[in-house]
DNA sequence: AGCACGCCGACT
DNA sequence: GTCGGCGTGCTC
C-alpha cells in the first residue's frame, strides 16, 4: 500500500503540497515530522501535517519525500492542530507558523560550494567574460565561495540567475548540500526552590475571580475569562492561577505586549513563586532561544512568558494562558505570517483544554463586549487610588499654554517637582500653510502633508520619513510669509522656554531620542532630577521605569480623534489612560491637566474621570448605531506588490469578486496605502464589513483563491 | 522565499 | 541581433 504525505513549508506561500512517501520512509514519516524535500528546483525543509493512505486524484506526477529528519516527529499534535486553525483563519503560511515553535538549530541550511571550472578560468584569462561574470570568476580564482558570499562581495542584485547562466556555460561549477543542524545541548538552568511565604495582597474581588477561574482550571475544560481591574489586582490573580497551575504540574503561557514589561515580571515569577519562567521575545540570539527551547521542552520550565511570537513555545501540558493588556496592539503581528495574538491565545487555550485569562484595565471595545454578553467578565474592585484629570476648556485660553497649566508648572517649579507635558504630535507645526494662496507643502509620494522640523530646518513627511530643507517662499505665488498650522512638540518645547526662561526643559520624541543611548540619558537626567519639564510625545507614555510625577499636562490630546476610523474614540481614550498613569504617584498629591477644544468627547471626559465603563457604555451605543464591531465583522485585507498597476487590477478583481458572490458583504475600498514599503513594495488594502459574520470566511476563500498576489488578512471574528 | 520564464531597452 | 534588468507566476 502506497502512502502520500501533505507537506507545507516555511515560506509565505498559504498552500501546502503532496508528495508521495517512499516504502523505506514510511515507517518514520508522522504528522509534525520534519522533512526534506525537492520543491521548485531546490530541496526544502518542511513539514508532515498529514498522512494519506489513499491515491490522491491527483494529475500531476508527484514527487517523492527525500528525508525524515526525526524519528519522533517533531511538532506536536497540540501545535499542529492550533497553527492549522490559525493559519486558517488569516489565510497565513501554516508552515511559518510551524518554524516559530522550533528552535534554530531544526532548521535547515543550504551550503553552496562554488568553483571556477578549467574553462571559466581560461576564459577570463582571456577577458572573454562579460561585466558581472569577470566580477565573479575573479572572486573564484583562488578558491571556491558560497553563492551567499559572491552575492555579498561581486555585488549583482540576480547572482542565482548570473550563476545559473554561468553554470550552464561551464564557467563555474556549483555544489548544494543542504542539511539539518543538529541540536547542540545546553546546560540547563536550574532556579533554587526558595520558596517564600506568598503575600498575594489580594482584596476580596481579586480573590473572587482568582477562586472562580481556578474551579474552572480544575475542571481541565477550555474556559475565557476577562479579568477587568487595576495591574496590581490582576498580577495578584495570575499568581494565584500560575501557582495553582504549578502545583498541578500544567504549563502557563504568559503573554505580555512589551519586551520592557518582560523584566518585571521575571523578577515577580521567580522571587514570589519561585516559578521556572523561561521568556521568550524576538531579540533573543540564537543561542539565548535554542536554550529557552530546550528547557521548554525538557520540562524544565513552569511558565513561558513573553511577546506574541511566545503563542508558538511548545510547552506540553498547557493548562493556562495569560494574555495581559489585551487592548494593546503590539499583539497583531503585520507582516506575514500575519495573526493576531489575542485570537491565537484563544485557538490554542482551546485546543489544549486550558483556561485563557485576558486581562487589562482599560479593554479592547470588542473584547469587553464579548466578555461582558457571554459572561466571562470579571471585575476587580478599583482601590480609589488613582487621580481624575481637570479637563482645561481650550476655547477659553488664549496661547499654548492654559493659565491653569501655566500656574501648576510654576508652582512645580518652585517646589523643585517635575512635571511632564504630553503633545502627541512630532515636530514643530504639523504643516506649512501659505495664506494668501492656500498652498502647503506635501510628500511627492504619499500626498499627505509634510510636518515641520524646526531644529532641523526640514520639511518630513511622517509616513514614509522622506524629507526636503525648509523652503522659505511659496512655490506657488512666492508669498515669503509661509504659516506654521498645527502645534507639535518643539513648539511647546519653545513656548515653555519663553514662559519659564529658568527651567531645566528637554524634549522626548522620536525626533530627538533616536537609539537607545540618548533615549536612556534623557530618562536618567529626568529621574535624577536634572530635568524640570520633559516634554514629549506619546513614546514618553510608553517608557517603563519613569517613576509618577507630581504634574502631567496633555495637550490637545483631540488630535488623535482627527483620524477618522471607528476606533479613533477608543485610542484616544487609550492613550490618555495612559499618559494619565505617569501621575499616579499614590499620595493623591499629584495633579493632571488636560487641555482640550473638545472636553465633552466621551473619550477625553470619560478618560479624565477615569471611567472604563462610562466610557463603554456610550461607545458601545456609536459602534451599534454605526454597525460597527463588534456589531459587524471585519477583514482587512492588505494585497501587496512592486507594480501599481496589476496590484491595482488584482485589488479590483478581488473586491469585484465578493461585490458579486455576496451582496451582504460590505466593500471598502481599494485603496492605496500611501508610502513605499522597506521591500520596495506597494500596498493596497480591500475592508470587507458585513452584519453576517458567517459569510466573511466564505467570501474571502472563495475571492482570494483564485488571485495570485502576496497578502496579509487581518480579522476579528 | 527562490527560481524560471518572458518581456523590454542598451550595448557588443 | 544578444545581454541583462525587471516583473509575473509557480513550486506537489
Amino acid at each position: 500500500m502506497s502512502l502520500f504525505a501533505e507537506v507545507v513549508f516555511p515560506l509565505p506561500l498559504s498552500q501546502s503540497f503532496l508528495y508521495a512517501v517512499p516504502p523505506a520512509l514510511a515507517g518514520a514519516a508522522k504528522p509534525g515530522s520534519r522533512i526534506r524535500a525537492p520543491l521548485g528546483s531546490k530541496i526544502h525543509l518542511g513539514f508532515i501535517v498529514r498522512l494519506l493512505e489513499e491515491s490522491p486524484s491527483q494529475i500531476v506526477q508527484l514527487k517523492e519525500i527525500l528525508e525524515v529528519i526525526d524519528d519522533i516527529p517533531t511538532i506536536s499534535e497540540e501545535i499542529l492542530s492550533f497553527t492549522e486553525k490559525l493559519s486558517s483563519f488569516y489565510f497565513s503560511s501554516w508552515g511559518e507558523f510551524l518554524a516559530a515553535s522550533l528552535p534554530p538549530s531544526a532548521a535547515v541550511r543550504t551550503a553552496t560550494k562554488t568553483t571556477l571550472t578549467d574553462k571559466g578560468r581560461e576564459l577570463f584569462k582571456a577577458g572573454k567574460l562579460s561585466r558581472d561574470e569577470g566580477k565573479v570568476a575573479g572572486f573564484l580564482q583562488k578558491k571556491p565561495y558560497s553563492l551567499v558570499f559572491l552575492r555579498k562581495m561581486a555585488g549583482p542584485k540576480n547572482m542565482s540567475q548570473l550563476a545559473a547562466r554561468m553554470e550552464k556555460k561551464g564557467l563555474i561549477r556549483v555544489e548544494r548540500e543542504s542539511k539539518a543542524l543538529r541540536p547542540k545541548t545546553e546546560a540547563r538552568m536550574t532556579p533554587g526552590p526558595a520558596q517564600l511565604e506568598l503575600d498575594f495582597s489580594a482584596d476580596r474581588s481579586a480573590e473572587r475571580a482568582a477562586s472562580e477561574i481556578l474551579r474552572a482550571m480544575g475542571r481541565g475544560e477550555f474556559a475565557p475569562f476577562y479579568v477587568f481591574g487595576r495591574p496590581a489586582g490582576r498580577q495578584a490573580v495570575y499568581l494565584r492561577l500560575l501557582q495553582q497551575a504549578m502545583d498541578r504540574s500544567k504549563k502557563a503561557l504568559y503573554l505580555v505586549p512589551e519586551l520592557s514589561l518582560a523584566g518585571p515580571l521575571q523578577a515577580v515569577l521567580e522571587k514570589k513563586l519561585s516559578i521556572r519562567a523561561v521568556f521568550v521575545h524576538g531579540g533573543l540570539s540564537d543561542r539565548a532561544r535554542e536554550a529557552a527551547w530546550q528547557r521548554i521542552k525538557g520540562h524544565d520550565a513552569d511558565a513561558v512568558a513573553g511577546l506574541r511570537s511566545a503563542l508558538f513555545s511548545p510547552a506540553d501540558g498547557l493548562g493556562l494562558v495569560i494574555v495581559d493588556d489585551e487592548h494593546d496592539d503590539s499583539y497583531l503581528q503585520l507582516e506575514s505570517p500575519a495573526y493576531d495574538a489575542r485570537r491565537g491565545a484563544w485557538l490554542r487555550a482551546a485546543g489544549a483544554k486550558a483556561v485563557l485569562v485576558y486581562g487589562s484595565s482599560t479593554p479592547s471595545i470588542e473584547g469587553f463586549y464579548h466578555a461582558q454578553k457571554e459572561g466571562y467578565l470579571l471585575s476587580l474592585d478599583d482601590d480609589g487610588q488613582a487621580r481624575q484629570a481637570v479637563v482645561v476648556d481650550d476655547h477659553a485660553e488664549k496661547g499654548l499654554i492654559s493659565q491653569k497649566l501655566k500656574s501648576g508648572l510654576h508652582e512645580r517649579l518652585a517646589s523643585g517637582k517635575p512635571s511632564v507635558v504630553f503633545l502627541n504630535r512630532r515636530g514643530y507645526a504639523s504643516f506649512l500653510f501659505c495664506p494668501s494662496c492656500g498652498y502647503v507643502p506635501k510628500c511627492d509620494r504619499c500626498h499627505i502633508s509634510l510636518a515641520y522640523h524646526k531644529k532641523e530646518e526640514r520639511l518630513v513627511c511622517h509616513y514614509c520619513r522622506d524629507s526636503r530643507p525648509r523652503i522659505s517662499a511659496c512655490p506657488q505665488c512666492g508669498s515669503k510669509v509661509l504659516e506654521p498650522k498645527g502645534v507639535g512638540v518643539e513648539a511647546v518645547e519653545e513656548e515653555l522656554r519663553r514662559l519659564f526662561p529658568q527651567a531645566r526643559i528637554a524634549c522626548f520624541d522620536s525626533d530627538r531620542v533616536r537609539g537607545r543611548i540618548v533615549r536612556e540619558r534623557t530618562l536618567q537626567k529626568f529621574r535624577e532630577r536634572k530635568l524640570d519639564i520633559l516634554v514629549g510625545t506619546q513614546l514618553l507614555a510608553h517608557q517603563s521605569g519613569l517613576s509618577p510625577v507630581s504634574l502631567v499636562g496633555i495637550l490637545n490630546p483631540e488630535a488623535l480623534l482627527a483620524f477618522s476610523d471607528f476606533r479613533a474614540a477608543e485610542r484616544t481614550f487609550l492613550a490618555l489612560s495612559f499618559m494619565m498613569r505617569l501621575a499616579d504617584t499614590g499620595d493623591g498629591a499629584s495633579q493632571v491637566l488636560i487641555q482640550t477644544a473638545f472636553p465633552d468627547h466621551h473619550s477625553i471626559r470619560e478618560a479624565a474621570r477615569r471611567d472604563y465603563r462610562a466610557f463603554f457604555q456610550e461607545e458601545i451605543r456609536f459602534r451599534r448605531l454605526m454597525n460597527d464591531p463588534p456589531f459587524s465583522a471585519l477583514a482587512e485585507v492588505s494585497l501587496f506588490g512592486r507594480e501599481l498597476r496589476s496590484l491595482a487590477e488584482k485589488a479590483r478583481e478581488f473586491s469585484g469578486c465578493v461585490k458579486l458572490c455576496s451582496p451582504d458583504i460590505e466593500v471598502l475600498g481599494p485603496a492605496f496605502a500611501p508610502g513605499a514599503l522597506a521591500s520596495g513594495e506597494r500596498r493596497i488594502q480591500v475592508i470587507l464589513r458585513t452584519q453576517k459574520p458567517e459569510l466573511l470566511d466564505g467570501a474571502l476563500r472563495s475571492c482570494l483563491g483564485g488571485i495570485k498576489v502576496k497578502k496579509t488578512v487581518l480579522r476579528d471574528s
